[in-house]
DNA sequence: AATGAATGAGGCTTCATTCAT
DNA sequence: AATGAATGAAGCCTCATTCAT
């Protein structure tokens, strides 16, 4: 059981600034300092206020630049949104390192749970890192369909494939029950997500033992996918 | 397993049209006809395009009325909101079937399992009623302070006391296990909203057996909660 | 010098109610009590807020009726103003006891002086009784064509041909200087006027000394009015 | 008997445009062409209609802007408003050249009716040149609140106690009798008032004899507070 | 006579976007 | 590249007035 080497040291991925992650991914030209800090701002007010209620005036303020300046490097408001939201996405739904999980997939994590309790970890530091970003795909992907096809694409192709491997990898080996590996995903992702979503958005001033949340969660989902109930 | 005639078939609650079921609950005064048309509207609109980017004048148009006649019955945009949400959030997170749940407890539910069937069968056939008003709810409660303020008070004072209580009995009849009454909630409740956000926001247009998910979502999470893992 | 029964005690002129002061003057159909509520909450918001920023839907709430009944009684917001403010015009400026200054002239007050402190005193109680109104006047007859038009036909038709020879009258009894009798109105009106602005609306909430003030005002006009200046 | 070189030969002060009033006084940013126009179409609506009911849009196009570049130069009308007002409040009642009457009070007015007279045709120049901000002046007053308090507080900090103390000394002297300085700046400033409000605003129509007018109105106070009614 | 729901024109204000400097 | 003045469409809301009941 290898928890010391697990995802969530990956600093190099996740405790970038935001204007880092946007690098990642994408080849985008230079950015200039202004441009981070518009970036940034946008950022802040979209999660502030959700998209429609932002006004470019207040994300020109706050980045302290002219309002036209926003428009120079960025069409619209929502290429604006665009901008900030694609890199996050390919970020958040796919991990670069997911392609190790694959490559590496036998060796690296003995268990469903090994892998599970290291993705998780992960993917809580990037939603803490990033949480105003998470917060922002949330709630758009109902509204911005173009976003939410980019987000479904990138899930398709870039995650669910691999995710699939990986399910019926320990399927095979007995780890997990045999449900229908989306169905997996499903229930995995919404114990997470609920979680994300009622630590950091629904009551975050409660006072929250992460570790053992986690934990809880972890156990909950490794018995609920277990094949062996009554066996 | 099951009780036969469970909660989903409380038409009476459940299946009434969206101006119905704002009669219920609150000591209303007479609704007229242009009253019913323009929330049935806002409802439509703050769905589709959020309550931020929804216009009066859309909601307006569609409800066939001029736009003032809209802030003679609602001062505010706001006001609307509210209008629609508060009675919403009553129904949907405190249902008038939840104190026969306390009342008769043991004799209704022989099990964990066949309560949460009941419930979670019920609140899905809500959700399908008014997915709108859940879409918007969802959509809203982390930018409306207020919204948010009432949803968890109305969670607290409603219902959490009941469903600890309910809990703690099945925890003491040994059917699931002692875990902290919140966190089987958040669990529970997550794996619920994952369902109904995949089902009808994220991926609607797949095809999706309801039936069969329902049961893998309770299956799910009656062995993530049972207490003899390795007993 | 008759100080006593001096037209201040005129109290069936000024100290009736508003409502009744509507009745004097014109040839009224009888007025039902919620039209006295109307005019009076309608003198009331005019007052406070002014013609044009104040609402009917404020004078009908105020007055506790509905918004439609205002324009039962009067067609217009205008209607309703001038209801209010032509009678106020007659008798402000043409208070009923005028006629008998020119009847008794000479007998009734020995001096210019007695009657200025009748006149300024009794004009002084009306502007107290009906400050609303007269506050109206004021503010609207800058706006209102129709109203300075009638205004100045009031003034022109029913005060000033007395006016002037009650003037001319004391003139030639060496009382007061021969200005031409228009001047010494302006003046002394300004002084008038000047106080009631004064001490009703620039400072009200000063301590004002009344008795003093007048006596003040009186002899200030009556030297600045006197022929012997180097006499 | 009066200085020849009287006050309202001070063109600089007083009979510049409207926008190089506001100029004055106050560091101004530097203001466009169109900021200009702005202000003078608001003085003109302001006038013409009062302020309740000019509305931005006929403001807007008489200055031949859109409407909403009122709003980047003007957070709200009411802004707008005191935009205008404050600058001509410091001007109309605390004229720069009040600062020269203090320091060479006994050497440039040998007798309080010199004084008078210097002041009050300053303060009629003024008045014409920017009659229609004297006149939303005086329709404001009783209604802005806060335009109410500034304009007291400046009269208070920076007239009351120079006039008071310019009063006295011709007390002293004699000039005048010994009435508090209060009333008789009352006094003083209702004939003038008084005036303005008469030529300009109720019967502008008239022909008036300004300087006649004028030297009967001085006249008219002189005696008024003349020491030496029966001495 | 009285009501109050309904109207639609118009009010103030915000906003994304453009463009001359 | 950057600015910020300018725009005009659109947003929310108010209001005087009408009319069916």
């Amino acid at each position: 059981m290898n928890k010391n080497k697990d995802i969530s040291q990956d600093k190099h991925e996740d405790q970038l600034l935001f204007s880092e992650l946007l690098k990642l991914g994408t080849t985008q030209k230079k950015r200039t300092e202004k441009q981070d800090r518009i970036l940034q701002s946008a950022v802040d007010v979209f999660a502030e206020k959700g998209y429609a209620a932002a006004s470019t005036s207040e994300i020109a303020e706050r980045a302290g630049v002219a309002e036209g300046t926003i428009f120079r490097h960025y069409k619209t408001k929502k290429e604006l949104l665009h901008s900030i939201m694609v890199p996050v996405m390919l970020k958040f739904i796919a991990p670069a390192s997911i392609d190790d999980f694959v490559k590496v997939l036998e060796t690296k994590y003995e268990s469903y749970e090994d892998f599970l309790r290291a993705i998780i970890t992960n993917r809580l530091t990037f939603a803490r890192n990033y949480l105003p970003v998470i917060k922002i795909l949330l709630q758009e992907i109902p509204f911005q369909n173009e976003l939410r096809g980019q987000f479904i694409n990138i899930a398709k192709d870039k995650v669910m494939g691999k995710m699939v491997a990986i399910i019926e990898y320990y399927q095979q080996r007995g780890d997990i029950r045999p449900l229908p590996p989306l169905t997996i995903i499903r229930l995995t992702v919404s114990v997470f997500l609920g979680y994300v979503f009622s630590r950091l958005i629904l009551v975050p001033d409660n006072s929250w033992d992460d570790q053992q949340e986690i934990e809880q969660s972890i156990a909950f989902i490794m018995k609920g996918l277990s094949p062996n109930l009554d066996g």
